[in-house]
DNA sequence: GTCTATACACCGATAGAC
DNA sequence: GTCTATCGGTGTATAGAC
């Protein structure tokens, strides 16, 4: 076996769970498993992890951080208001229908972390990283293209967060891709709506 | 040890699982921890229930059941359209906030038939059953308090239910009471504004 | 520092005695 | 119906080779 730097071979092993929790979920991803994907035996597995709560918790700040870009990529301006806040549910949307399997991924980690002892903070962290990216983008749009809120920007953030998450969720337990084509139309009026141009 | 039937063993086993899963979690909670709090040895367990997956089904159908009824029972008419809603929500949410163990477990419960093989039927009829009892409830205020819908009805109820489960999803992780007061102000003024007399 | 081999306690599940 | 014994598999730890 090819002896790699310990930071190169924590990037394999945080990418080969990754693929093995997307694919047989968290309960069913042993450490041998995740050895096994990434090539590599057992002990090499814990000489790079203490344990396997230290690799988890690697997996959970590289999600997180890929989900905040997903949704900041999502959200750009467009010709009038309705129609941003139109474009950004749509991308978010198609992202979340073409990789199911990695926002599955997300929530079960979440409850992963809010059960075990001195993770919660990584839950939360996650949690309070979506509010303040939308946070961030509302406010970037609101100077962009110029409009008034009829609610504090830390409240529509929230919201914002909460509702797509809750959507997310149901979509992934119902499926039904045609079922939330009418919802995503009245969210979006409904945000739009909460906007008034200056 | 009394010999009692096997139907009444397995209801004392699915509330001692109830109990342990929601002060344990899901993944700590063993088929021994769950004999232990029930009072029988792991052999009894495994004389009423084949396998902890369908001890596992029986817990989910029982707290399904449970949530149905909580929501059925948080929406009844009030003297305004909006302070129905509001009461409802309000009502909701106190049930949130007094047991946010069982809500969680519920979730947990949500992510574990998603990954089980054969258990994906005990996710969705979770979720859809949710979704049939708003839709249930809004024609029920529909035609006791009489007014239309801008949105049809299945495009609301969804919609209801997908956004309050994002809601309580955020409030369990993050916690920080007073932070909702807002949104749900907002949301019941949106979802109140969905209506207009006949 | 990196990797191999092996051992241990615990889990879910089952067979078989009483 | 109830219990003991036992199985393969899991997370974790460590002694020691290179």
């Amino acid at each position: 076996m090819a002896r790699l730097p310990s930071a190169e071979r924590r990037r394999q092993l945080t990418e080969a769970a990754i693929r093995a929790m997307s694919r047989d979920g968290v309960p069913r991803t042993t450490t041998r498993s995740i050895a096994a994907e990434a090539g590599v035996s057992l002990s090499v597995f814990h000489y790079c992890f203490d344990s396997k709560q230290e690799l988890i918790e690697s997996v959970i700040t590289t999600l997180t951080d890929h989900s905040v870009t997903v949704v900041k990529e999502a959200i750009r301006p467009r010709a009038t208001l309705e129609g941003t806040v139109r474009a950004g549910f749509q991308a978010y949307w198609d992202h979340v229908r073409a990789h199911p399997d990695e926002h599955m991924l997300t929530y079960e980690l979440t409850q992963y972390a809010l059960r075990q002892p001195g993770f919660e903070h990584l839950a939360r962290r996650q949690y309070e990283l979506y509010a303040e990216t939308y946070a961030e983008l509302i406010e970037q749009l609101r100077q962009t293209m110029g409009f008034r809120l009829r609610v504090p920007v830390p409240v529509l953030a929230r919201y914002l967060a909460a509702m797509t998450d809750g959507l997310t969720l149901n979509y992934l337990v119902l499926g039904d891709d045609a079922a939330w084509t009418g919802i995503l139309d009245t969210v979006t009026a409904h945000i739009a709506g909460l906007a008034h141009e200056t």
